[in-house]
DNA sequence: ATGATTCATGCAACCGGTTGCAATGTCAAG
DNA sequence: CTTGACATTGCAACCGGTTGCATGAATCAT
């Protein structure tokens, strides 16, 4: 490990040549700038022989319009940006690459911004974006609304997990796919729940909580409830010992990481999932992955990036608006951490 | 699930307010552009109360200056972009976010873009960022070396996992971490290992066969290969029964999916790691969040995005560099899943 | 032949900043 | 009282495109 040199063949990094301008092309082909500009963007205005003329030329020169220019005198900047606060939380990168690809398929550049869940550096990040993006993504926004709202009086913004009244946003509701894990859970024979609590102030944790409650109402079920300091597999971890106490014969677990967390847990204290305790994650990001494979909701975090994507495009090409609340519902997908409870 | 309007409190999206220009400060200010901008990027050059004014009424009308027009005219745009093949591998959103938060730190906004392990995807993208940024990272790029070459001469890039002679790179090279794995197996008393392989003309692939081949020579171990058709979980757990054909009591696999399927193959055939067979992965990216958790060869992937990023910028700010090509070894990280073999 | 249309192209202003250079003012040294 | 050095500020050109309007030529109807 370390820094190699080579002698031979430095071919290396030099100063970068600096691109061809509309003008040397101009020049090059014997027309105004104006029409080199228009052979690109509007070639019907041309006569077929200069567009063909002045394309060849700028192949031969290797030019290519600088996208920069072009923003600041149109105005169009075909960027869109995508905040997330981790893009290491696996439940991202799935909506990240659905958004991408359909951007990129409408011919938008997108750029990515990583808030690390800390809203001034969040805050920051939409600033910098703000001169160059035509439109944003903000996900599980951290942000106040206040803030949001500020940003939206400059530039087109969707939400994905963040409600604001007013504001396009996309939800991913847990609800139904938890109300389902409680249901299923309820068939199994058991009697008494436990959730275990992810941040306080997200939307998704708020959701999840409720629909629990919700449905273990219904069900005539004892739902505890067991927060953690951060929502990590070591902070699920050390939490088993408050959950065992609980005399919950199951767990639904504010994600598939504090999921695995709190089985690493159990078998600290000598159970083994499913045989003693059941649990639930949320998100399936890890699919069946892991051994015991884990049951868990689904998320559709792909198809929320796709959905609120095209919210955006659609207001850039239309200006459409409207209250805009898009609601993706959920499911719960069982695999094999899940089981009966053990006869007292 | 569905569209929802609420006709009450429409505040929705509105055609957006254009943000305020230098020259409207300027003239509020009663001061020239120049003197505008000079407050934002060389205050010294300017009195201190002018610089407060100016700032205070750019303040007060909601003045941020033009990202755009800023690049456009100085020619840095405090842009990069970082081209991945795919975002939803595990392997690369370390990477990038190690990437973007240091690039975040030195003021610069990423772009990323995903190739879907397509080389003409790959050059368009190249193309649509050219205009805008000042240096790309491309990761596991899947083009052409001339393709790459050509990019180069207009613009500063630096390869990840690619080894071109004279460019930039940073490769992550597993011989070490495997060449330990193999090392901590024998420790254990294991006598016969298994490698289960991955894709054919994967350089990676290659080269972690040829570390278990050489290891295991030098230890005197018997070293089985079993291949699968494509490196997926479920056929890797496909492949349980050959591997215990083999009569290895100790797996590497190709990278930490894989592995679990080999797991949940084993457990199929009434095996528990490690207790019957320990099992070693590569990559390291679910950390320690399975459970067990598994011994896998770390891939520094956090740590090849930063080196990157600072080779970029190191660039940027001080020109030529000389042919680069750091090397970022592995190592083994050791957890649940291995164990002395069970005596015969 | 003539005025009206249409087509192809160029001119010049503009997008929103930055920056080299010149102009003006201030102050201290000679 | 000059003179020169230095600090402040403005002027105007420039970055690389786009676009409204004007121009001139060619086509067409009358």
């Amino acid at each position: 490990m370390g820094w190699l040199s080579h002698e031979e063949d430095c071919v290396e990094m030099t100063r970068t040549r600096s691109a061809p301008t509309i003008s040397q092309v101009a020049a090059a082909a014997g027309v105004s700038r104006s029409s080199v500009s228009r052979a690109f963007t509007n070639p019907h205005l041309l006569s077929e022989e200069t567009v063909k003329n002045v394309l060849r030329i700028a192949d031969e020169i290797g030019y290519v319009p600088n996208h920069t220019a072009r923003a600041l005198s149109t105005g169009r900047y075909a960027n869109i940006a995508i905040i997330v606060p981790d893009i290491a939380n696996p439940f991202f990168p799935p909506m990240i690459k659905a958004a991408q690809e359909d951007a990129d398929n409408s011919g938008f550049c997108v750029f990515l911004g990583n808030s690390n869940e800390d809203p001034a550096r969040e805050d920051q990040l939409l600033a910098r974006f703000l001169g160059q993006v035509e439109g944003f993504i903000l996900v599980s926004s951290r942000l106040g609304e206040q803030r949001i709202r500020h940003y939206v009086e400059r530039c087109p913004l969707v939400l994905i997990n963040r409600d604001i009244k007013g504001l396009p946003r996309v939800l991913i509701d847990s609800g139904p796919g938890v109300s389902e894990a409680v249901h299923h859970l309820a068939e199994l024979g058991h009697k008494s729940i436990a959730y275990l609590s992810g941040p306080k102030r997200s939307w998704s944790n708020t959701q999840r909580l409720a629909a629990v409650k919700k449905a273990g109402r219904e069900l005539d079920l004892k739902v505890s409830v067991i927060s953690t300091t951060t929502p990590s597999y070591q902070a699920a971890r050390e939490v088993s010992a408050r959950l065992i106490n609980t005399g919950a014969t199951a767990v639904i677990s504010f994600d598939d990481l504090t999921a695995q967390g709190v089985i690493a847990g159990l078998s600290d204290h000598g159970l083994v999932v499913p045989r003693d305790i059941s649990v639930v994650g949320c998100d399936d990001v890890l699919d069946a992955a892991t051994h015991p494979s884990l049951t868990s909701v689904s998320s559709r975090s792909a198809e929320s990036g796709r959905t609120a994507l095209s919210i955006l495009l659609d207001f850039l090409r239309k200006g459409n608006t409207g209250d805009i609340r898009f609601s993706l519902d959920t499911r719960l997908v069982s695999r094999e951490t899940t089981a009966r409870p053990r006869l007292p």
